[in-house]
DNA sequence: TGTACATCAGTGAACGCGCGTTCACTGATGTAC
DNA sequence: TGTACATCAGTGAACGCGCGTTCACTGATGTAC
């Protein structure tokens, strides 16, 4: 009888650390078979637990799902925060930084991707997974402010257009060519330098806006 | 809205129509309730057959996915040739109406667009699509070869890179904010708005390419 | 200090459901002669 | 022209399955006294 010899693994009836453990495994199962190969129950049976057991952490399905999105949007805005590192060593080179982070992200996290972006989760329903969204986009916005403020005064475009304009093209360079999908449509070129001649013509459009030819 | 042409009353046991009525109920299935809550089951009950019916027009539920998603394809070059109207009046206005058309079809045929993009299907399984996907592509770089034509010789950009941007960032504004989501982030302007003022940034960086100031 | 007890995080069985798919079949249609 | 027949596009019942969710429960843990 090996009294008080405790297993560190599974230490019997309470798992100890459940939610985590859901959160890790809907993380595989989604990038081993996509969102509509993820289920409830699999991730139970993952973490070597009940089916009934996962509601003691998530109202229901689309809750861990919406968790899982909300972790991903803060450790997108955490990535994102740090390759921006405040605007060093300048600005422009920090800001190409900042977009090859997303595209990292993109790809070495498709699981988060994929909850972040395509499991069509009411943003209005989960007001946390929402604000974790802001938040990311927030350290864009703030990017592109200290880009916006590099450019001569009183030419200085809107610092949410330029905002929006990267989000949006990582995002679309992403979603099309930046994840590991077999099959997917060769590029002539790595999604990083698609994205980083992208910005270099947009900044070099940004800075000749107003007095340029034509 | 072309794409039911009129029901045939049924007949009886012989549909006449079942691989279109197929296609339709999946699509408004889609728009209703999202990729995951189609089902082959209840494609055929909105057709009125038995859910045996279906296996004699597709091999199994994905195949009528990726049905979906070519006509998809299709529909969407169709938009984005007329759009484009060979360069007329102008290349640059005709590549705004063009990506203006790309945001369009996104709004409007959001069943559509997400099975173009969303479904997950191996795109090596279904080349029928992949050609299709190819060739709404080529539209688009059709387009960019004539603006890029437009430049000065010697410092044209290649036309691949501008086509990928374009749909890059024509896709990520879709994908982000183009679609009538409810509780979507709200926008300060319109994603047709966006996409305009990006590419217009886009070109003048891409006419002052190499020799800009700084 | 030991003990009683509340709280919490699990269990395990059960449910109703809709799904994808198969099977042997049958009714309708088109065609050769 | 009528008829025999092959082909085709459906039927309807059945299957096994995994899912989400609920329920009454129980074992483990923390804490007040």
């Amino acid at each position: 009888m090996s009294w008080s010899k405790k297993s560190r693994s599974r230490k019997g009836y309470h798992h100890g650390n459940l939610r985590e453990a859901l959160v890790d495994a809907a993380l595989s199962l989604i990038s081993e078979k996509g969102l509509g190969g993820f289920s409830f129950a699999e991730a139970a049976r993952a973490a070597g637990v009940s089916p009934a057991a996962p509601y003691r952490h998530f109202r229901d399905r689309d809750a861990l799902l919406a968790d899982v999105a909300q972790r991903g949007f803060e450790a997108l805005a955490e990535r994102l925060d740090e390759a921006w590192d405040d605007g060093r060593p300048e600005p422009v080179k920090a800001f190409d930084a900042l977009g090859r982070a997303y595209l990292d992200f993109a790809r070495e996290e498709p699981a988060y991707y994929v909850a972040m972006f395509e499991s069509q989760l009411a943003p209005a329903d989960y007001p946390e997974m929402n604000r974790a969204g802001d938040a990311a986009f927030g350290v864009l916005r703030r990017a592109a402010e200290a880009v916006a403020a590099t450019m001569p005064e009183g030419r200085r475009p809107p610092a949410m257009m330029v905002a929006l304009h990267m989000w949006s093209m990582a995002h679309g360079i992403a979603s099309l060519f930046g994840r590991g999908d077999p099959g997917r449509r060769p590029l002539p070129m790595s999604a990083e330098a698609l994205l980083e001649a992208a910005t270099l013509v947009y900044f070099q459009g940004l800075r000749d806006d107003g007095r340029g030819p034509t």
